[in-house]
DNA sequence: GTAACCCCATACTCTGCCGTATGGAAGCTG
DNA sequence: CAGCTTCCATACGGCAGAGTATGGGGTTAC
């Protein structure tokens, strides 16, 4: 109950590393070279640190993937709850889930690289999670437009597959981007034919 | 011009090994495992064989994989040719383009583990190709049912993202397989939604 | 102030894959 | 059947990452 110095930065702005840090650092690898390239010692690097520090915190490279999805799963619960929880009407809510499939953020980034292992034994089962989760949420949001709930579901699955088919071709580069003046046309489209119901 | 014995058969049949072989046995090994995966050891035991068969026929594993990817392209320009080429009026060869996506066939397989690296400087122009060659072939039938050249654009981008998508869902799990009841009504669905204008 | 504890550096071993070198067996050639 | 080419086995050196052992510096607690 001291607590004398509460200290909540991040251990990286300090000298020290909390497993946090390793966690978050480990996301980040992963979404820009995927998760083969999740090795400690690189990871070890890319922090200014030796791999001394990581095997103190944790037993090892299984347990740091382990933590480190659990941790963005609930990151990717809590984003869920403000693009598509929110008090909004369904339609609505639908066009932000498109709007928001654009922006290629970190948390899209690290679903693409999940995606291309859905058959590891440590992945698959958070990924499939994750995206059931999320399509539950559109298929919630198309009942609520009065489609049946055969119908929702099969929209939902149209639609979400249409996003990350999207995300993929934005990795291609084959797509513009939202910077460019044809992606709004785009979007308009894919909302008059997928969400207007 | 002698060519005493013809003998087509793969090297695989006999007991050495071509070239061929080793190309398609390595896309085998991208399609299961991913392109991260691909080394020249396992795949000499995964042949039956040891790498000094390998460095005889390659200089090593980069042109090995640039081999592949080259035979894998054309393989793939086939496959649209025959999907997309037939002279079927439009709306019957959009169908078949949705049809064929449930079969979880190697092609397929091989262009989802591709689709997982496409910021590698020996994937990325390969799956760019391929890529924006079938959204052409989408396009053009597309145009020929009455849309206009960018509506046409839009929505084959749309029908070709809801492709991909459905590829990682499937690998997921989540979504019907082609045998199960289900399946028919959701392609049927999609259909309804995207190609009939 | 000093003892205990937390966090990290360093120095190993071990394993898996890459690429090379070299020799040997099988098949064609004359 | 000699000789050459083709294809593969074996044995080596090198590198990168995993995991372990151990010691040391900094911080906290009393």
């Amino acid at each position: 109950m001291s607590n004398s110095t509460p200290d909540n930065r991040s251990g990286a702005e300090r000298g020290r590393l909390t497993p946090a840090d390793w966690e978050q650092a480990a996301l980040e690898l992963i979404a820009e070279k995927g998760i083969s390239a999740l090795a400690v010692e690189p990871l070890a690097r890319r922090l200014g640190i030796t791999k001394g520090s990581f095997y103190w915190h944790f037993p090892g490279k299984d347990e740091l993937l382990d933590k480190a999805l659990e941790r963005w799963e609930s990151q990717d619960r809590y984003h869920l709850k403000l693009a598509l929880g929110a008090d909004l009407d369904p339609a609505e809510r639908l066009s932000q889930f498109v709007w928001r499939t654009s922006r290629q953020t970190l948390t899209h980034r690290i679903y693409t690289a999940l995606c291309a292992a859905p058959d590891d034994p440590r992945v698959g089962p958070v990924l499939k999670r994750v995206t059931s989760r999320r399509i539950d949420y559109l298929s919630v949001a198309f009942q609520e437009l009065g489609l049946s709930a055969s119908d929702a579901r099969q929209r939902s699955n149209l639609v979400y597959s249409s996003y990350v088919g999207y995300l993929q071709l934005q990795a291609q580069g084959l797509v513009p981007d939202r910077d460019e003046p044809d992606f709004d046309q785009y979007v308009q489209h894919v909302i008059e034919t997928l969400v207007d119901v």
